[in-house]
DNA sequence: CTCGTCGTCCGTCAAATAAC
DNA sequence: GTTATTTGACGGACGACGAG
């Protein structure tokens, strides 16, 4: 595989994929300091059931949170790139990530694989274009279809778009670039012509499709271990300001506690 | 300058979970 | 029951930093 080239095991000590446990401990120890023990020693088979398996999604787990205190933020369920959305693709339906191209035109990938196209400098709608790739469910009447392909020599994905253009995904960097680009040779190996599935029998023909497959799984799981990492910073950012926010409670808790200590019980000496 | 360590990010796999 | 999504774990890359 392209992108694997690397046998040497080596393991930090220290792995960012830290675990939000400690925190979550810490949240619970304090909340229980907070609250009456009134749940103490009361968790039936079910809870202990839900305790050891695996916790729910960091999305459902804050929202859960949020709902339960004001001011924590929800995690939205899905959510266009937070900075340099441009201004003209802003009206547009909600995209779930936009890119802009070496020539300035910006990618709009939306849900369910539309691919939207729009050329800058003109009034935003104009020179647009709505792309639904081949392996994304039955496309819409009418719509183009964009070939999806593996990785070319030069360690990019493409994507071709009738019309002599290809759309290129460079392999690296800190977020994926695409490129629109006149295909420099012909279709590189691993291009799945458009044919019908029906007509997909001899094995080489079965093999690409099943790389094809492959890739496009690759590529959704690249992209939702994405979201997944940025959830998760979320998660851990809430549960620190939680922590904060109990922590300051269970001061003023303690001081009140000592004040009416006072009170009730004042020295006679 | 080189080397080792640390922290972070990323892509991938596999398993659990959710959605249909 | 099958397919899609989510997420923990793993391993590699890379930059920062200090020691020699």
């Amino acid at each position: 595989m392209w992108w694997h080239q690397h046998n040497l095991c080596f393991r930090h000590p220290v792995e960012e994929d830290y675990s939000s446990g400690d925190l979550e401990k810490k949240v619970a120890t304090i909340a229980e300091t907070d609250e009456s023990a009134e749940s103490e020693g009361v968790i039936d088979s079910q809870k202990r059931r839900e305790i050891l398996s695996r916790r729910p999604s960091y999305r459902k787990i804050l929202n859960e949170i949020s709902s339960d205190v004001p001011g924590v933020p929800k995690i939205e369920e899905e959510r266009s790139e937070e900075e340099g959305t441009p201004p003209n693709i802003a009206t547009m339906a909600v995209p779930t990530s936009i890119y802009q191209t070496s020539t300035g035109q910006y990618i709009a990938i939306a849900q369910g694989g539309t691919i939207q196209i729009s050329n800058p400098g003109s009034d935003g709608v104009q020179g647009l274009q709505a792309l639904t790739m081949t392996n994304s469910g039955a496309p819409p009447p009418g719509a183009t279809i964009v070939q999806y392909a593996t990785q070319s020599a030069d360690g990019t994905q493409q994507f071709f778009v009738p019309g002599s253009q290809v759309v290129v995904q460079a392999a690296t960097g800190d977020m994926p670039t695409y490129q629109i680009r006149a295909p420099t040779t012909a279709l590189p190996q691993g291009v799945v012509m458009a044919a019908s599935p029906g007509s997909l029998h001899s094995p080489q023909q079965l093999a690409e499709e099943a790389t094809r497959k492959r890739e496009l799984r690759l590529m959704k799981n690249r992209e939702a271990a994405k979201e997944c990492r940025r959830r998760k910073k979320e998660y851990v950012k809430c549960l620190e300001s939680r922590v904060a926010v109990l922590e300051v409670q269970n001061k003023k808790l303690i001081e009140e506690l000592e004040t009416l200590k006072d009170i009730c019980s004042p020295k006679t000496d």
